[in-house]
DNA sequence: CGTGAAATATCATAGCA
DNA sequence: TGCTATGATATTTCACG
């Protein structure tokens, strides 16, 4: 990570963009063809990926696992409030939840909203079951996906 | 994709699983490499990838893209309820804006559930003034995010 | 499902523009 | 920042258990 730049000022030119989408599709293409499709040489590609690491840019690469394939069947987004003085412990229980896989902490009066993967509905009473007392919640089952998590570049 | 199992019949060995967790950690990870941790030859790893990727557990292999360097400082959370008759409109206005990442339809009083990356707060009205035809909103601002987007496996 | 071995392709580095 | 050249690695295929 650069310290003398503050993050903000990073400025990605067309080649990096392009890179960036061309990972965003496959995130294992050889630098080599990655070279060949913005028609530059393989070394110099290597170069531009290190820079949008070091930058971070480029905070890795992750492989995609598709929750339905593996039995989730199930989405499940769940805003908490948590009760006087249940913060910390509420914090705490939710990272001990598997199948609750994201959390925000967000303004309002919702004060944190999850997203869960479950297998069958029946498994999410007893996981709100186990933070009842520590927040009161409110659960929503998502019915499609309009935009899935796509690439802001 | 394997249509003559039911998605849910997959199952993971101990190997799969680290070489997921491997590959959640680098995706770009030589083969070779992964082979080495988990004690097998580079071909069988292959082989193994090629599976999870035909059986669809694997769905790619993507880059993971900061927004914060990029200068998106903000994460709003914007729950909208269509209007009577503009459900299709409002999903068609939503894919348009860039900053908006992710949206789920789901059951109960909000019909939507949006993620936007802001690199200013002062771009949230004019995105919300772009849909203040078809739905009704009601936006949170991500304060922290006490779990990171993790591995289901 | 797994392996070893060999052909092919890719990566990483150094030196130069 | 980028290129070429090169030695070290990695990938992929195949015959076989």
């Amino acid at each position: 990570m650069r310290n003398d730049l503050r993050k903000s000022d990073i400025h990605l030119d067309g080649i990096d963009k392009r890179l960036i989408e061309l990972l965003y599709d496959n995130a294992r293409t050889p630098v080599s063809e990655l070279a060949r499709s913005v028609s530059m040489t393989a070394p110099s590609v290597n170069e531009r990926l290190k820079r949008l690491e070091e930058s971070g840019v480029i905070a890795g690469y992750r492989v995609d696992i598709d929750p339905l394939a593996l039995g989730y069947s199930l989405i499940a987004i769940v805003r908490m409030r948590q009760l006087p003085g249940k913060m910390h412990e509420l914090e705490a229980q939710i990272n001990l939840i598997p199948e609750l896989v994201e959390c925000d902490k967000v303004t309002g009066d919702d004060c944190y909203i999850a997203r869960l993967y479950l297998k069958n509905i029946s498994e999410l009473d007893p996981i709100l079951d186990s933070i009842s007392d520590l927040a009161d919640t409110n659960t929503s089952i998502v019915k499609s996906t309009p935009v899935k998590r796509r690439l802001l570049v």
